[in-house]
DNA sequence: TCAATCGTTATTATATGATAATTACAAGGG
DNA sequence: CCCTTGTAATTATCATATAATAACGATTGA
């Protein structure tokens, strides 16, 4: 049923995927400059060996992700750094895959400040009862891990409640949060403390004050939170 | 072949693009139910009377904001609505189409408050020489406009000015903000304050604090201002 | 009866080639 | 000098064919 042969690493996406990935990094990294012209699809179509169909589905890919913008005659262009959005799941996936991550995750976590204290707030606010129950839920495990401690155990639950933080906020703008910081937690196994022990105070204290629909106690448990020191540097994997 | 007398508005756009925007307006107004599965390729290439290619191009588009996946054999699944990606400027841009407005900037304007006091403050830090000097040239047209009012050249400079305090924050995270603004204040041409006296007040503190470097002085500044209660509510159109 | 295996088939994925639309650029005319 | 117009390069769209995928039912063997 399932060949454990063919497992070549994230080969399994669609060819156009790949290809995009492909074009991305060379963005990204810089070997092609910002506002320069790509060489045309018959060209790139020889370079990476495959139809014209799959070569144009990876450019609207990465037009789609504010990367590239075609014109005909004039040719596909990588627009400037600015219009690139980070703040998507696969994108992100793809900086993170050039090696230049430790710089990416101060990055991040300057962002997770911003946005995350208000996401507690308003989850303490406006979580549904079905949401309250998964929190909950998550948060016993969480609870569990913390005292069984694995890394790769409280990298899930961790994720997971600051996920179901961002999703219980009712707030449509919040919720692309929650799949961005998946891939990053995932990314960045050790983000997180080594001694669980005063981390799981604090997310105690997010659960609870989202539980009890305190939104200021909310807002500064996930402020304390992300001021502690102990967020590790990622490994360069 | 192509009908000139069928110019629906705005349909300047390439044709993959008018497609896709007809399938989001149904996926995003709930006329396609989340996790439904839409009518296979070749009946939507009827229904819309295009080309397979440009309706693929369409599903892709829309599968890379989170919208759709497509399995062969399975079919093409309308993602549940936690995947999609509404810091996305396209998307936002069709959500706002929809008409039920008001919400929206209720949900944008929780977003601002959370992320642009920190924008400002990461902006005073690390805004470079020339983002100054923009930022200084853009606030100088500001304070012009403010005193020989008008609405649109309001719009334009305020939009202008908060863009480029995303774009200094010299931080990835924040730069996808900066056109997800743009995309609002160009909908929403009356959000902003009739008498602009007040606000160039708290425009200027927050100009002024990012001029001096002053991270906290610009974070405080522009929490007053999103604190301002004369952000009117949109016109519906 | 049950479970595993194996075709069948519907659907998307990819390839290929042809034609249309767009527009930068150069050439020509006023 | 400006405006128009023609040319050519590039993407946009169309049409058709073949391959890959995986759900589903049929078959088989115990």
């Amino acid at each position: 049923m399932h060949n454990p042969f063919i497992q070549i690493s994230g080969s399994k996406r669609s060819l156009h995927v790949q290809v995009a990935r492909e074009i991305a990094r060379k963005i990204l990294s810089g070997e092609v400059a910002q506002n320069e012209i790509i060489p045309s699809e018959m060209v790139l179509c020889e370079q990476f060996s495959v139809s014209r169909t799959a070569l144009r589905e990876a450019i609207k890919l990465l037009t789609s992700k504010g990367l590239l913008e075609s014109k005909p005659k004039v040719g596909t262009r990588v627009k400037s750094r600015d219009n690139w959005n980070f703040l998507d799941a696969q994108l992100l996936d793809w900086v993170i895959d050039l090696g230049d991550n430790a710089f990416v995750y101060q990055e991040f976590l300057a962002l997770r400040k911003a946005i995350e204290p208000e996401a507690a707030a308003l989850a303490a606010q406006n979580a549904t009862a079905q949401q309250r129950i998964l929190l909950s839920a998550t948060f016993q495990q969480m609870d569990y891990v913390s005292k069984n401690f694995d890394a790769a155990q409280w990298m899930e639950v961790d994720m997971e409640f600051h996920r179901l933080v961002f999703l219980s906020t009712g707030n449509s703008f919040y919720l692309p949060f929650a799949n961005v910081l998946c891939t990053m937690f995932k990314s960045f196994i050790s983000h997180s403390s080594e001694k669980g022990g005063t981390c799981i105070g604090e997310h105690r204290a997010i659960y609870s004050a989202i539980m009890a629909g305190d939104a200021e106690k909310a807002r500064e448990a996930n402020k304390r939170l992300l001021s502690t020191t102990n967020h590790r540097l990622p490994t360069s994997n």
